[in-house]
DNA sequence: ATTTTCTCCTGCATGC
DNA sequence: TGCATGCAGGAGAAAA
């Protein structure tokens, strides 16, 4: 369940563990899909790149060559390590990126992550309007007060949901949504053309000071980062109402509520969210 | 056209 | 102990 800032941690760990100037040897698929089939066919575009930079948008990571980009996304339980020979494989392993020096492996035991190979004929701008993704929230040119404002004013659909929709803003899944809108003081089922302009306004700036603190949450465990693992970076985060149904709201000590909006839990505190 | 529901998949908790 | 059931959810397809 890696949203935008455990991916953004694995892009930075990634970064670490492959050092200088990483040179893609090939891509080893252990088996022939994981949520889409596994481009194994770009192993030999791969073979011989030097590994550009690594990326992050919205919840997709790329891994730049001059021949395309690498995708990865973590799906709900991806993650990247690097290989240890002592230790062998492990069960989930399906993927092995092998590099000059070293070599990453994938591992998704739930397999809702997948690889895709973008060629440069393409740019990831192109991939996101293709994926019709939203802004980066934590782009404030992009994503601002009155682009919420504005884009919730047709929208029926609850707040939360229209939060989650990568077309509205990227990056906020399940869990940091709730904890934005207990932030900003606004009812998860609430629709979302309901909102007032201050709501709105106060919303955009939870989105952002939460995903920011998470970031940094997950980025001051990264001395004794061992594996590019995007469960690591929640548990320096506590949540303020996520995963905390029955028990006291921090601020009113009311019971947190956990109501089933749009098919997804979704915990708020029932007297400081209006 | 917009919005909700379903599907994918495994691990874990719960209940009988 | 063992088996069935339900739940978790990102993204995209399917259905409403």
């Amino acid at each position: 369940m890696p949203e935008l800032p455990e991916v953004e941690i694995v892009k930075q760990g990634l970064e670490r563990l492959l050092g200088e100037k990483p040179r893609f040897r090939k891509l080893e698929a252990l088996r022939p899909d994981l949520r889409f089939p596994i481009p194994t066919y770009a192993s030999d575009i791969l073979a011989n790149q030097d590994l550009l930079g690594i990326h992050r948008r919205a919840k997709y990571l790329f891994f730049e060559t001059k021949q395309g980009h690498l995708i990865s996304h973590l799906g709900m339980t991806g993650t990247w390590r690097l290989y240890d020979r002592r230790q062998g494989l492990r069960p989930h392993d399906h993927v092995l990126l092998h590099f000059a020096k070293k070599t990453l492996v994938y591992n998704d035991p739930r397999r809702f992550g997948f690889l895709q190979w973008l060629p440069a004929t393409q740019s990831l701008r192109d991939y996101a309007a293709a994926h019709k993704l939203g802004p980066e929230p934590l782009d404030t040119s992009s994503f601002h007060r009155d682009y919420l404002w504005q884009k919730s004013r047709a929208k029926k659909q609850s707040i939360k949901s229209f939060l989650m929709d990568q077309a509205t803003v990227v990056g906020v899944g399940n869990i940091y949504a709730a904890e934005a809108l207990f932030l900003a003081g606004i009812q998860p089922q609430r629709p979302a053309h309901n909102l007032s302009k201050d709501r709105a306004h106060r919303l955009v700036t939870a989105v952002q000071e939460v995903l920011a603190a998470a970031i940094l949450a997950g980025g001051s465990s990264i001395s004794d980062y061992k594996q590019a693992s995007g469960e690591k970076g929640y548990f320096q985060m506590q949540f303020k109402v996520y995963g905390r149904e029955g028990l006291g709201c921090y601020q009113c000590a009311t019971p947190i509520r956990n109501k089933v909006i749009a098919g997804r839990s979704s915990f708020y505190c029932p007297r400081c969210q209006r």
